[in-house]
DNA sequence: GTCCGGTTTA
DNA sequence: TAAACAGGAC
């Protein structure tokens, strides 16, 4: 006879390592459960264009959900389908960015458009491994894309599904890695259909920031990120936004109206112009 | 480990 | 004010 099955972890059974086919499913039961009740309805759920998928991943890089949804919609519909966004000015595309922060996923949102469209015949592929070797995706956002565009069984975290692990699986611990969280992952995982698992997962993550603790101030990589005013971020979006509304302008006229140390200016627009935002022609800025 | 946006919420 | 955000690149 086979030896008594052991639970995931406190809750299903104390000092426990494999989880019984019993302990699985109550605690998938408790996620949809909460999902029927609560999920959210997003534009980017439910749908089957890749492209669509995409340009939600991207979008939703560190960045709030209610952010995403006030820009996912104009963006595709100025922006139709892979080729469009490919052919479509920089410039254009960073005005329809502007609010999202992080300017260099518009870069290589555009970029991953070209290269579907010149090495892929318009068809986003759908594994993993190939994913990833596109510029501004990596594992994170390939499996979300493969989970959800794909309904590809992919084990991988994020920032909600960490939470929910964190929460339930390891309450009492600290300093946990995601190396730690993945094979509970990948045991609870709902094979049948990883895209609702998953919408499920992170609508039940989202539940768990109100009220106490963020649980992912126990992770291994919690880090909190220096501060915002005064820095190059702020610059450089700054900088991006004026040149979005103008033709061009020179060092002078943006170090008029932005107020700060020529050499931060220049510092900046040196990085810039390196990392493909801008060109400088006859001392003058564009976008590039 | 550090940098990269900009907004909302507690 | 701080904190957090469907991460990735270097």
């Amino acid at each position: 006879m086979r030896k008594r099955s052991r639970g995931l972890t406190s809750e299903y059974g104390r000092r426990e390592k494999r989880p019984t086919t019993a302990a699985i499913k109550k605690f998938q039961e408790m996620i949809y459960g909460y999902y029927r009740n609560h999920k959210r309805i997003l534009p980017w759920r439910n749908i089957q264009n890749p492209y669509h998928i995409l340009v939600s991943e991207i979008m939703l890089q560190q960045t709030q959900v209610q952010r995403v949804a006030g820009k996912y919609e104009q963006f595709i519909s100025k922006f139709p389908d892979f080729s469009a966004l490919a052919g479509a000015p920089l410039k254009m595309v960073l005005k329809e960015w502007q609010g999202l922060g992080y300017n260099r996923r518009a870069i290589v949102l555009k970029q991953i458009a070209r290269e579907v469209t010149e090495r892929f015949g318009g068809d986003l592929p759908s594994s993993v491994e190939t994913l990833e070797t596109f510029p501004g995706i990596g594992r994170a956002t390939a499996s979300a894309i493969a989970a959800f565009a794909f309904q590809k069984p992919v084990v991988f975290i994020e920032t909600n599904i960490r939470r929910v692990f964190i929460h339930v699986f390891f309450h009492d611990k600290i300093d946990i890695k995601d190396t730690e969280i993945l094979p509970f992952i990948e045991k609870t995982l709902d094979t049948s259909n990883p895209r609702d698992w998953y919408y499920a997962l992170m609508d039940y993550g989202v539940m768990l920031k109100k009220g106490h603790e963020n649980p992912n101030r126990r992770s291994a990589h919690y880090q909190k990120q220096s501060p915002f005013p005064g820095s190059n971020r702020q610059v450089r979006g700054m900088i991006l936004k004026m040149l979005t509304n103008e033709s061009s302008l020179s060092e002078q006229k943006i170090l008029q109206k932005l107020a700060i140390c020529p050499e931060k200016l220049r510092d900046n627009l040196l990085q810039l112009e390196k990392e493909g935002f801008v060109k400088r022609k006859w001392r003058q800025f564009t976008i590039a």
